[in-house]
Parts: C-alpha cells; sequence; structure tokens
DNA sequence: CGGCTTACG
DNA sequence: CGTA
DNA sequence: GCCG
C-alpha cells in the first residue's frame, strides 16, 4: 500500500461519509484540483479534525435542515434507515467548503442519491422543497418532535400517545400516572433540559463532580469528555470519564458519589448502568460502569421562570425562585489501562464513530 | 436484496 | 422500550 | 434512503 499525505479534504469527506474515502488526487497536499477551491477549504477548517467545531454555519443550511427534516420523519415512521439515508445526506453537505449552486454539484458525492437530489434540487430553484413542507405542516411530526424531546420519551411511546389522542406536553398532565420514572424526570426538569448548558455551567458541574468523586478518593482522575472537550460552546449534557491507576479505589465508587451528591440534594434522577459482562476490546462505549444522571446545578444568578414553566414543572410553584437550573449529566468509570481509549471514545461525535468504522472495516477485510 | 452498533436496565 |  |  502507497503511502499518502492529505490535506483536511481528505478527512471531511471521510467524516461525512462515516468511512474512510478512496484517496484521490485532490486529497494529496501539494497536488492543485481547479475544480475545487482549496483556499477556502483550508482557511475555513481547522488542520486537524479533532479540533474542529461542528460548524455552527456552514455553507448549505437550508438543504441541510430540509434533509434533517425528512430524516426526523423517517424516524418516527419508524424507518431508522431512512433516517439514516437521508442524515448521512445532510453530513456530507455540511461538509462542503462552498455553497452549492447546481444538482449537478452533488451528482458524485455519496450518499446524495435520488430522493435527497430532488430535495437538494427544489431548494435550490424554488428555495423551499414540497415535501419537507407538508411533513413539517403535519400534525403527526410536530406532536411527534415535541413528545420525543422529552427525556426518557422515544419514537414508540410518543407514537402510542400521539395514537391515543396526546398532541403536546399539557395533554400529558391528564396522563400522570402512566409514567416511568425517568419519563417523570424527564417532564418534570423539562424546560431545565431544553436549554443548552453553557461552558460556565459544565465547569461548574465539573467541580461539583470532582468534589463528591474526590471526597472518596483523592486523587481520582475526571475528565470533562463529550462536545466541550471537543471545544463546543454548548451542549446537551455534560460528560465525565473516571479513572484511577488502582482500580480497587474505582469499585462501588459511582453509587458512592451519586448516593453523596444525593445527600447533598443535588441529584434529581439518575440510574446506574453496569460494566457490560462479556465485552471485547473493540467496544469501548459500551463497555464501562456509567451513571446517567439529572443533576440540580446551583445557580449563580437564578434566572427568572419562563411563563410556561410553571404548568409543567411542579417545583416551580408558589413562591420559591429556584436557584438551581436541571442539567443532564452522564459518569463513565473506565479502568487506567484503558483511560486514553475511552477518552478517545467519549471525546465523541463522527472522530471516534470513524475511527471505529475503519477499525470494523480492517478487522472484516483482512 | 440485505444491511444500516450495541448492551444494559 | 430508551439510553449513550 | 443509499450502497454494494
Amino acid at each position: 500500500m502507497t503511502p499518502h499525505i492529505l490535506d483536511i479534504t481528505w478527512f471531511t469527506e471521510s467524516m461525512s461519509l462515516g468511512k474512510p474515502v478512496k484517496v484521490e488526487p485532490r486529497h494529496c497536499l501539494g497536488v492543485s484540483d481547479s475544480s475545487v477551491s482549496r483556499d477556502k477549504a483550508t482557511q475555513e477548517i481547522p488542520a486537524y479534525g479533532c479540533q474542529r467545531r461542528t460548524p455552527l454555519h456552514h455553507h448549505n443550511k437550508e438543504i441541510t435542515d430540509a434533509l434533517e427534516i425528512l430524516a426526523l420523519s423517517a424516524s418516527f415512521q419508524g424507518s431508522e434507515a431512512r433516517f439514516l439515508g437521508f442524515t448521512r445526506a445532510s453530513s456530507v453537505l455540511k461538509s462542503l467548503p462552498f455553497r452549492l449552486q447546481s444538482v449537478e454539484e452533488v451528482k458524485d458525492l455519496p450518499w446524495c442519491g435520488g430522493h435527497s437530489q430532488t430535495v437538494i434540487q427544489e431548494i435550490l430553484e424554488d428555495g423551499v422543497c414540497r415535501e419537507v413542507e407538508t411533513v413539517k405542516n403535519s400534525e403527526h411530526f410536530q406532536s411527534m418532535k415535541a413528545l420525543t424531546s422529552i427525556f426518557g420519551v422515544g419514537i414508540r411511546t410518543a407514537d402510542k400517545w400521539y395514537r391515543d389522542g396526546v398532541r403536546s406536553l399539557s395533554d400529558l398532565n391528564n396522563l400522570g400516572g402512566k409514567l416511568t420514572a425517568e419519563q417523570k424526570a424527564g417532564l418534570l426538569h423539562y424546560t431545565d433540559l431544553q436549554q443548552s448548558v453553557t461552558r460556565e455551567e459544565a465547569g461548574t458541574v465539573e467541580q461539583l463532580i470532582k468534589g463528591a468523586l474526590q471526597s472518596f478518593v483523592p486523587d481520582v482522575r475526571v475528565t470533562m469528555t463529550g462536545g466541550f472537550r471537543r471545544g463546543k460552546q454548548e451542549g446537551h449534557d455534560v460528560d465525565f470519564l473516571i479513572t484511577h491507576p488502582d482500580e480497587e479505589a474505582l469499585n462501588g465508587l459511582l453509587r458512592k458519589a451519586v448516593a453523596w451528591l444525593d445527600g447533598k440534594g443535588s441529584v434529581l434522577y439518575y440510574h446506574v448502568r453496569a460494566r457490560s459482562q462479556n465485552f471485547s476490546g473493540s467496544n469501548t462505549m459500551d463497555g464501562h460502569e456509567t451513571c446517567y444522571s439529572i443533576i440540580a446545578l446551583p445557580n449563580v444568578c437564578p434566572e427568572k421562570p419562563s411563563p410556561d414553566a410553571e404548568k409543567i414543572e411542579p417545583d416551580l410553584d408558589k413562591n420559591s425562585l429556584r436557584n438551581w437550573k436541571a442539567v443532564r449529566v452522564d459518569l463513565v468509570v473506565c479502568p487506567y489501562s484503558e483511560y486514553f481509549y475511552a477518552l478517545l471514545g467519549w471525546t465523541g461525535s463522527k472522530v471516534s464513530m470513524i475511527v471505529e468504522l475503519n477499525a470494523i472495516e480492517r478487522t472484516r477485510k483482512v
């Protein structure tokens, strides 16, 4: 196999694809390609993919938004496969270093097949896609989107509720007793969890979590992972990877720490998942003891509750102004020997996905 | 026409 | 069935 | 939905 020195375009295309793409001349450093403006690409994309944020403004947002609507709609109809198809097409377009002007430009791109091309063409020509507008206006889509945004409510539950006549969150107050503990927590803290977590809040969570863990193991190693480690300014949750050279020190640490936090009134919900029994080295995301939780994050400056919050969140009643905010927090414990591998996995996003898919491809073919 | 991640609770 |  |  001939080694190649590649520029960022190979990486971005591979990211979009979900696996490494065939090396083309345009990917190689030192080779110019007249059909692609590499100046633009190298200017706007960081040299290392692991430092690159998901761009807030990529060049084809109208189109990717439309494709993601269709993806969501497909998943709401129970077709995870079609969801995957539309999502991959959207993902490819997000990494394009230029704005599409003609549907011809996507003909050779991976994952942009017939249906996606129809959508792209309509948006390029009319600014909107008929099918997408229809989906957005449909009651089923709107209800499913609202219901599945509740922590603990997936497609099946949302669809069942829809068939039972539930259309909005307020309709759920009538269905009170039939909720799982997870869903009750999700509904109780709905407005808080809808808000994104700021970097500053993540830092506060980090101090809280570290304090809890260090009260049992003073030199425990705690690292924030997930989106914030990748440099994102916002997130929907905060992830931590926990380890220690002495694996004995890790035994029961998660439960003890959560109980400690709970005693301080900081735990609004939690669920501990044991380390998987038979896990192989290729499986990084699932092999470790994990805690999914909702934490009450102390607020330096209490925000006024939103008007509709009182109806949904019972803890907002009376005259008590809250001085905390509910935040989703995930804790993962791993053996010291797997720390860096797990860090790679939990630092997350496509970066690790591509690594894993790459490894899978190789083990199958070699 | 089959495949699209997986394991735990 | 829902989560990551 | 898209790919092999």
